[in-house]
RNA sequence: GGCGCUAUCGUCUAGGGGUUAGGACGGAAGAUUCUCAAUCUUCAAACACGGGUUCGAUUCCCGUUAGCGCUACCA
């Protein structure tokens, strides 16, 4: 007898999403610790579209969610839709029903949100939909009355229901605290309590890994499980991720910020965007923090999980692109950039350049790449840091910026027409023209930064920029001479 | 309201009966430098509150407070 749960069985995992929007942060950080827990293991990464909410669920909801894990690069090995599984859904809610462990309940469903403030309207059940006898019941349902299938909890006896939380310990909780809920709605369809967990046991889900919204769910699962006659699975609840205001994430109150593809759009590295997701609620527990995926999949356990819920640290009015994020995430993605081969980070950047309408080639932008890869912290940043690379016409700047520091703009003109001069004789690389250049600043009797500064302004269009020698190298003598020349005539 | 969970610098976190409570981001200052970055150094910054237990609690227990979650024929 081969026993499902044994300890030496790999283990089988699942992220469930349901499709009633975009693929939320929080989620994307539950299928990242579910994929990370099984290839640590390696287990059984399992996608289960959760989508039993007819009124709810979209197709491009759906569309959304598989955009956004293609975007994360990782991979799953089992595919399946709740909806396609309703029979066994079924099948096992009436199986429960028959044991006397539900019944039907002809009770109107209430209409609408009557129960949103919370505060009353609870019922943990109603004695006369639940005493009505095996009989009676019967006769109604045969004569086309609607009803509900609820689980009848047990209440007498103080009956304690318990599992052990991988994250939170043991739990305990009065049955009687429980209230009597559905399994089946009035119209047939599964509810998510009944499909998920008739699904996790037919699956052989060994962990379940979800958020903590679902802690005090999870006695009801229990129940589900053991009235199915099922070993419930092990349990690990994450913490939930928060908005600087301590509430949860929502695209309603939040916006963009809890779509993985605003991460995307931005210029995230997927494996930053990884790295960062895993530092909320989760430590190596060794000061590690800059981690790569494999890095990541090696350090993984549920031991590192924490219990309180951890803000995602951005700014409710954002100025900037950068300040939308995380300053964490952004550090991360920065760092993950620094650390790519340069022809990596050029492949990365030159897609995002050329859907911005730049003229750049492969071959450019892996000259560019090494000149920019400690300046910028998202990929977009390219178009902002690299754009004087890639037009042939510099944008408008104004001339006082050709002026060096502690100089003026006979000192700019001197310089430029004295670079002028110097390079265009100069071989175009890094050695020649340091040493050329500073020959001539000396030459001129000012220093090596009033010299360079009119040059930079000249040929970038500003004062920050990357080193200059190398800048010129790139852009060649042609490109800096035509330059030059346009801003000795703005000094004029 | 009921039930449950949580509480260490602004944020993410390490730690744990006796520590100068550690790291990182962000912030400040400095070094370096052709600007900007990167890099390096330094600084400021925390155990929610009240009771216990104990020779000694930030750590263990209880309570308070606060936050969050569940309390749907949503998931």
């Amino acid at each position: 007898m081969p026993e499902i749960h044994s300890s030496s069985s790999k283990p089988r995992v699942r992220f469930a999403p349901s499709p009633t929007g975009f693929l939320h942060v929080g989620s994307a950080r539950t299928f990242i610790f579910n994929w990370l827990y099984a290839r640590h293991n390696g287990g059984t990464m399992i996608l289960r579209i959760d989508d039993t909410d007819v009124e709810r669920n979209t197709q491009a909801s759906v569309d959304s969610i598989f955009e956004g894990l293609k975007w994360l690069g990782l991979s799953w090995d089992e595919v399946y839709k709740q909806s396609e599984r309703i029979e066994w859904h079924r099948k096992t809610a009436w199986a429960i029903f028959e044991k006397g462990l539900a019944y039907r309940d002809f009770t109107p469903a209430h209409t609408g949100d009557a129960e949103k403030s919370g505060a009353q309207g609870t019922w943990l059940f109603n004695p006369r939909a639940r005493e009505v006898s095996r009989a009676e019941s019967d006769r109604r349902a045969a004569a086309g009355e609607s009803f509900a299938l609820r689980f009848r909890v047990p209440r007498e006896g103080g009956q304690m229901v318990r599992f052990t939380d991988a994250v939170y310990g043991e739990q305990v909780k009065a049955a009687a605290d429980i209230e009597d809920f559905a399994l089946l709605r009035s119209d047939g369809m599964p509810t998510y309590h009944l499909a998920s967990c008739a699904d996790d046991a037919d699956l052989r889900i060994s962990h379940i890994i979800r958020g903590q919204d679902h802690l005090t769910n999870t006695f009801k699962h229990v129940l589900i499980f053991e009235a199915a006659g099922c070993t419930p699975p092990q349990f690990a609840h994450l913490p939930l991720l928060v908005a600087p205001d301590g509430t949860k994430l929502s695209k309603r109150r939040h916006g963009p910020v809890v779509s993985v593809t605003t991460y995307r759009d931005a210029g995230f590295l997927p494996e930053a965007f990884i790295n960062f997701l895993c530092l909320l609620g989760w430590s190596p527990k060794n000061d590690r923090e800059n981690m790569t995926l494999q890095e990541l999949t090696d350090a993984f356990s549920l031991e590192g999980i924490n219990r309180s819920n951890a803000v995602v640290n951005f700014k409710e009015p954002a100025a900037t692109l950068e300040e939308t994020f995380d300053p964490k995430a952004v550090w991360l993605n920065a760092e993950h950039i620094r650390g790519l081969p340069v022809e990596e980070l050029s492949a990365r950047l030159l897609p995002i350049a050329r859907g911005s309408g730049f003229n750049v080639d492969g071959a450019k932008m892996l000259r560019v790449a090494p000149l920019i890869r400690e300046r910028i912290k998202l990929l977009r940043d390219v178009l902002t840091a690299a754009d004087f690379f890639f037009v042939d016409e510099l944008p408008p700047y104004d001339p006082a910026e050709l002026v060096p520091q502690k100089g003026n703009a006979a000192m700019a003109s001197k310089v430029l027409a004295r670079a002028r001069e110097v390079l265009a004789g100069v071989e175009f690389k890094h050695d020649p023209l340091d040493q050329a250049l500073r020959a001539a600043a000396q030459e001129l009797g000012v220093k090596a930064g009033q010299m360079f500064q009119p040059i930079r302004v000249a040929v970038c269009g500003r004062k920050n920029a990357p080193p200059l020698f190398e800048t010129l190298e790139v852009l060649g003598r042609g490109t800096t001479l035509k330059r030059i020349e346009q801003a000795l005539h703005k000094l004029a």
